[in-house]
Order: structure tokens, then C-alpha cells, then sequence
DNA sequence: GGGTCTGCTTGATATACATCAATTCAATAG
DNA sequence: CTATTGAATTGATGTATATCAAGCAGACCC
């Protein structure tokens, strides 16, 4: 693989996509890919476009996003090591969202045609995305519902907690990106944001610029109505 | 299997989940499914259920919808012929959603377990639901997408055409279920969806009941937005 | 240090949409 | 045919959120 550093490799291995797979098969995709650097806020790639790789996020931060109506909304932030982009790879068809950096990222690129002909070759590779799939599909149904059914303080309550669920049940912590992009991902303007965060203050939340803490599951959690299924495991 | 009429059998048989896979093995999997017949407004499974059966609605209609906060909202409106709940029943994970019939319905139910085992020594079938799950991962970023950046008049709007097209591009057509369905699939109250088809009788469509007419075609596109990307092609 | 960014916050106002309340309409039963 | 019921509509009002407009604070620069 192309400007592969050692240690990089066996992290990318170990992810559920590439975990079970064939170890001849997994080295062939890898030597078939690329291992490149993008600057902070470069545009990856752009709806419409047909999908052409396989994105496996290494290190950094990636937004992806919708536009509209002369306005954008971010879809999801992509931390690393994760793969995104998948549904359309699979089916060969154009990418539904757009990306850029939003860090200096380092990221894998497996070509979408590889990607295709190896899963026709690898079971386990196959059964990896279906599930993978799986999940992104549960994701977007919770992603869905939140937007219907929570208002926008609630949103950003149920973020928190799941945030700090899946970041080692942290009850204190540092937002890592800016906070417009985070407001668009909860769907609201940075305005709102900036009130939605006042309001949790009366339910168990306290901030100071971007430090997060926690002091009241109890009271967030009840404020913002956890899902009735709780987070997937992975 | 139960209950199974002729006729029916390979319509099940034709669609895409199925279309590829080993004979011997499709007819494994309908000799282990039921065929049932259920009223209307029945509760077919609830939210956080562990996913016992995929579902194929041969006849009828079927509403997914999720709860929360006292209020529900149809996250979709299955038609016949289409499986549903296939991401639960492959990761063996409770529900997100519930759902009931919103006629007298014909249901096959396929065991999970079943669809899980088989699809573990079919590849074709695997494959099918890899590309059933990509395209119903996709179906969910333009709904989300839909939520957060069109308004309630556009939606609707975005949603005749869509329906329009998925039906034979007929610019005349009825609506099949109830309105407050409706509304909650589009996100609005049933008082605001009456206003939003009054608001599109200025861009081009005209209603009497439930028959809609596009009768201007372009204004209603200019007036919603049609996404940048078209619509998946099945 | 002062200045100039840029992003965040705060306040005032506008707007989309929900809610509440009444009325109309359509389907059905007697 | 009229009476009854539930859904759809229409109108009046309330509320969540967006928009517009300042102000404020931390980062970077000279």
C-alpha cells in the first residue's frame, strides 16, 4: 500500500468490515488502495459524483454532508478508524452526500471496483458490509426519529449522553470540532445551539467554552428521552 | 408453506431479495414461512422486540412508526411487494420501529433465524441483502435529508412527484391511505398538511379528496427541489 | 501591548409550524 | 332521506426555531 506507515496497518485490520476476512484477500484490497493526506476543509468528494472509493478515515475529521436550498446540513461526523460511504460503493451509484476535512486527515482509499469484486470472493467480507450496512441503516432510523420526534434542546441532550456513552462514559469532556457544525448536525443554527446549551444548564449540564460536564445523567436523561432500544452495540 | 395460494409464490419469488438465490434453498426458506392474513389497525411487533420474523407484505399496507414523548411519527408506508425490517433480522437486534397494518393484510414471515442460517450458505442471497440494505440506507439519507432541508409545503410537494414517478409517471392519481398518515410520514400535523396542498395548488397541482393532479409538472419541481441525486434506480 | 480576525453568544424580531377550537364534508347506518 | 360518526378542513392563537443585528471573547499577528 502506498505511503502505509507501520502500525497503521493492523488498526485498519482490525476494523469489523475487514476483521474476519480472508488474509491473502484483506492484503490484496490493501495493496490496492492508497494511503493519502488531505489538508483541513478540502472537499473529498461531491454529490452526484459516482463513487469511486471506499473511504476508510485513519486520522483526522471528516464531514458529511447535504445541500439544499442554498443551505448545507451536516449529515454525520466521521471519527477515526472508520469506514463510510459503503451503500455506495456497493451498489455503484452516486455518492447521496458530500465530504471535506475537517482536520488534517489521513485516509484510505479503496478503489470501489476493487472493493465490489473482493466481496464477490470473500464471504466473510460480504457478511462484514451486510452487517456493516445493518448498522448504518439502525443509525439513520435513530438519526430519523431524533429529528421528528425530539425538539432541538432535547437533541442536544441526547447527543451528550450518547457522546459521552461512546467515548468511555466520560462524564466530562471537550467538544472536538467547531460548534456550527455540530449545530447543523442537530439540525438547528449555531443561535440555537448556543441556547440549546443554556437550557440544558437547568438539567444537569455545565459548560465552559467547548468543556462539556455531565453533573446530572439523571436529570439529562430525562430531559432529553433516551431511545426505547438503547445505542447498538459494535 | 401455510396458507400459500398459487400465484403468489413466484411474485414472492421474483423480487429482488430472492430473484438470484439457489432454487432448493428459496424453497427452503418458503417452506419454513407462514403466510398469514391480518386485520387492519393491527400491531404487527412493537418497538425493542427482538426481530423474530422478516417480514414480506404480499398484500395490503403496512405502517413503520416510531414513538416518543407521548407522540408517534410513520417513519414509512410499506406497499406490496416488499420485505421490511430487514436490517433488525440480520443483526439479530430488537426493533427500532413498530408497526401495523393499515389494511387487511397478506404477510409472509420468514423466521429470523431461518433467513440467517441461509443467508450464511447462499451468496446470492447474501448479496441480494446487501444490496436491498445499501438502497434502503440511501432511501433513509433522502428522508433525513428531506426532514432538514425542505419545509413541510416542499415535502410535500417532493413527495407527489416522487410518488407520481414511482407509479407509472401518472399525473393523476389517488392517494391510498389516510391523510393524518400522511402527514405524520411527512412530519406535520394533519392541519398543516391540508394548508401545504392548499399552499401547492399555486405551483401546479390541483386536488379534489384524495385525487391529486400535477397538472404543471415543472412549477411543482422549481417549487420543491428535487434532489441532486435521482432517485435509485430498483 | 494593541489590533484584527473569527467564532460564539445574546437580544430583538420574524416565520414556520403546532395547537386548540369550530365547522364542513363524506361515508355509513338506520 | 336523515342521522351519526370520523376525518378533513379552516380559522385563531401559541410556541419553537430561524433570522437579523450587535456585542463579546479567545487566538493569532505585528
Amino acid at each position: 500500500m502506498t505511503f502505509m506507515r507501520i502500525g497503521e496497518k493492523p488498526e485498519i485490520a482490525r476494523l469489523p468490515l475487514f476483521r474476519d476476512m480472508d488474509d491473502a484477500m484483506r492484503e490484496r484490497i490493501f495493496s490496492g488502495s492508497f494511503l493519502q493526506v488531505f489538508p483541513p476543509q478540502l472537499t473529498l468528494f461531491e454529490v452526484g459524483q459516482r463513487a469511486d472509493f471506499l473511504h476508510v478515515l485513519v486520522d483526522g475529521a471528516v464531514e458529511l454532508y447535504a445541500a439544499g436550498g442554498g443551505r448545507d446540513t451536516t449529515m454525520r461526523i466521521v471519527e477515526p478508524v472508520t469506514s463510510y460511504i459503503l451503500a455506495a460503493v456497493i451498489n455503484d451509484m452516486p455518492y447521496l452526500m458530500s465530504a471535506r476535512t475537517l482536520a488534517s486527515s489521513r485516509i484510505l482509499l479503496v478503489p470501489a471496483a476493487l472493493m465490489r469484486e473482493v466481496i464477490k470472493q470473500d464471504t466473510a467480507l460480504m457478511q462484514a458490509t451486510m452487517h456493516e450496512l445493518a448498522l448504518g441503516y439502525r443509525d439513520l432510523v435513530r438519526a430519523l426519529t431524533d429529528m421528528k420526534l425530539r425538539q432541538s434542546a432535547e437533541r442536544l441532550g441526547h447527543y451528550l449522553l450518547e457522546y459521552s456513552a461512546r467515548h468511555g462514559e466520560n462524564w466530562e469532556f471537550e467538544l472536538s470540532g467547531e460548534k456550527r457544525v455540530l449545530a447543523s448536525l442537530l439540525g438547528m443554527t449555531p443561535e440555537n445551539l448556543s441556547r440549546a446549551f443554556s437550557t440544558l444548564k437547568g438539567h444537569g449540564v455545565s459548560t465552559s467554552g467547548s468543556k462539556i460536564r455531565i453533573e446530572d445523567r439523571i436529570a439529562l436523561s430525562a430531559f432529553s428521552r433516551p431511545d426505547p432500544v438503547p445505542a447498538d452495540q459494535r
